[in-house]
DNA sequence: ATGAAAGCGCTAACAT
DNA sequence: ATGTTAGCGCTTTCAT
């Protein structure tokens, strides 16, 4: 088998606890022992025992992610953020993908209490209902990165989805629109979407301006969805000057479903994204969106859940990391009826 | 502190290693003890600690995965089958991102070796150079997926870089064109790109067409490089009908900077890309690509990797994942020289 | 079919 | 400053 510290005592003719010692830099120990101790690893090619250690400490410096779709490429900044900040803190990440079902994010729950995970970022929808639940009794610190919790107990870091998406529609009306189509993400998402729909509605009201349901699609954040969401609004609306899509994928997916009906986008129809993917900057037209930084909030999350580990209070813990609207190619101001413009 | 086996054992009236016996459904527990058993567990709420089980049987269930960049959708796709079929065979994957950083992807590598991993699936274009040596004298299971390895000891599964890429530049031949820019990965790529690179002079040579150095641009497939490869390209050839990049981000990226010099695309220049990410067909125009599934190649490693754990040999420890060339809206025929056809 | 006992490799009192 | 001892929670011979 492997060599083991006490391969490595012999060697240096100490004890097992001195090596302990040594590795762990610990308590006073003499300079030439340690050396010794030193170099006798160094000859066996000694690598510690994590496992034995985690056992021992009750401590396995792992941190459990969950989250819901890493094709996702605002969760993939997350999880790189995550990571990270992980590796600069002496942890590592093991990750679990629920695709956004209750179920798998339940038992990924499971496996990771029996990993002895020292605390938990989850980035998901479904934090109602009975995963907040099992979290709380579950007793393992937990962050929430995919919208604001409103339990005292629960730490959460996310964009501030209300008045980022109030902003949106804000600027929209700003700018001339009074017929906003939105794409809205899952009706399952009782997050992110909903509170984004939160401000969607209460931007409306202060315009003015009625939200008829007629207005909302559904989309799941896919290209695809984005795509049959314009497709649904269109139909239902042939007077729409502007789409506000949740991600910017499906106002990707929105805008390719607008070019193929020959219509021009921003001169017909203004698009507005969210989160501010890499890609954003290189589509035609480039997109005009709520940018945000997923790889802040990865890290952020991490710190918080660190301090929570170490049984440090959080003199704040419900964290909103920054947004800003982002104007590029896709919105433009919208001039009243234009006879014949379209269609 | 937690329930433990011996609280279970007390609880139903047996032994800890009748418990342990019951948990691993092992040689012939009397059927009615084991339903004992299994109410004491429910009753308690029992877990079992994976830690210590790992520390006695030395089996973690643990796969290591280095990776270089998950903002790649790609790459998200591998790390998304690695890690549902993962799941399904009872591992966890505990994920590293090196960036590509070689001295990183040590780093990991002895991180995850202290935590005694099962296996390591590696997706990176450091292959050569000390990453291989390392990784083989560490006598750890191992996958890699980036590229073939030409090392009989190591397994690997990839798509067939070369000839996909000559069937790339093959079909643009056979479309009329003659001038054609390439925009592969870093250099430092001894893998992907290389064999692409590879694949490319083949399809030349057969075509009796010669590869000048002014046609390739270094690339590190982001979309900003493939931008500014498409810049060069241009810059340095006036007379380019088509463009291959060696990801469909770069072929993205070098669309829009075509399409901001007032180049038409496909009428002016052809561009094709690899991998077919979801958003190929999203873009507009709708991107011309070689497509692999990300998802397959990280199932497919995941599935190699079992075996080789379980000590069985593979029959075939290099394998090939399908590709195909899926024709968009990117590409077309090219006729010859049309004078003023363009700036 | 079940229990007793030993031990995986480490750390942390406690003792010296 | 270092060694001795016990034990983390589990599995696995070896008995019975």
């Amino acid at each position: 088998m492997a060599v083991t510290m006490k391969d490595v005592a012999k060697l240096a003719g100490v004890s097992p606890s001195t090596v302990s010692r040594v590795l762990n830099n610990s308590s006073l120990v003499k300079e030439d022992t340690a050396r010794r101790v030193m170099e006798a690893v160094k000859k066996l090619n000694y690598e510690i025992n994590d496992q034995a250690r985690i056992l021992r400490t009750n401590s396995s410096r792992l941190i459990g992610m969950i989250g819901a779709g890493m094709e996702n490429p605002f969760l993939a900044k997350v999880l790189k953020g995550v990571e990270n900040e992980a590796r600069q803190r002496n942890y590592n990440i093991i990750y679990g993908d629920s695709d956004g079902e209750l179920k798998l994010e339940l038992k990924f729950l499971k496996i990771m209490k029996q990993r002895k995970i020292d605390g938990i970022i989850i980035i998901s929808a479904n934090i109602y209902s009975s995963l907040l639940e099992k979290v709380k009794e579950s007793e393992i610190p937990v962050v929430f990165g995919s919208g604001y919790i409103n339990d005292p107990d629960i730490s959460c870091v996310t964009v501030d989805n209300v008045t980022a998406a109030y902003e949106a529609v804000d600027y929209l009306v700003n700018n001339g629109h009074k017929k906003i189509g939105v794409i809205q993400g899952p009706y399952s998402d009782a997050v992110a979407s909903a509170e984004r729909i939160k401000g969607v509605r209460l931007a409306f009201r202060n315009h003015g301006i009625e939200l008829d349901d007629k207005l909302i699609a559904e989309g799941d954040y896919t290209f695809e969805s984005g795509y049959t969401g314009a497709k649904e609004l269109l139909s239902r609306n042939n007077d729409l000057t502007a789409i506000f899509a949740f991600n910017d994928e499906m106002a990707i997916g929105a805008i390719r479903y607008l070019q193929e009906s020959g219509i021009s986008i921003p001169r017909d129809i203004s698009v507005i994204g969210f989160d501010g993917i890499d890609l954003s900057k290189f589509v035609k037209p480039a997109l005009t969106t709520v940018e945000q930084s997923g790889y802040e909030l990865g890290s952020k999350a991490v710190e918080m859940l660190d301090s929570l580990i170490q049984g440090k209070p959080l003199s704040n813990n419900k964290i909103f990391i920054p947004h800003k609207l982002v104007e590029r190619e896709s919105t433009e101001m919208h001039f009243g009826e234009v006879v014949g413009k379209r269609r």
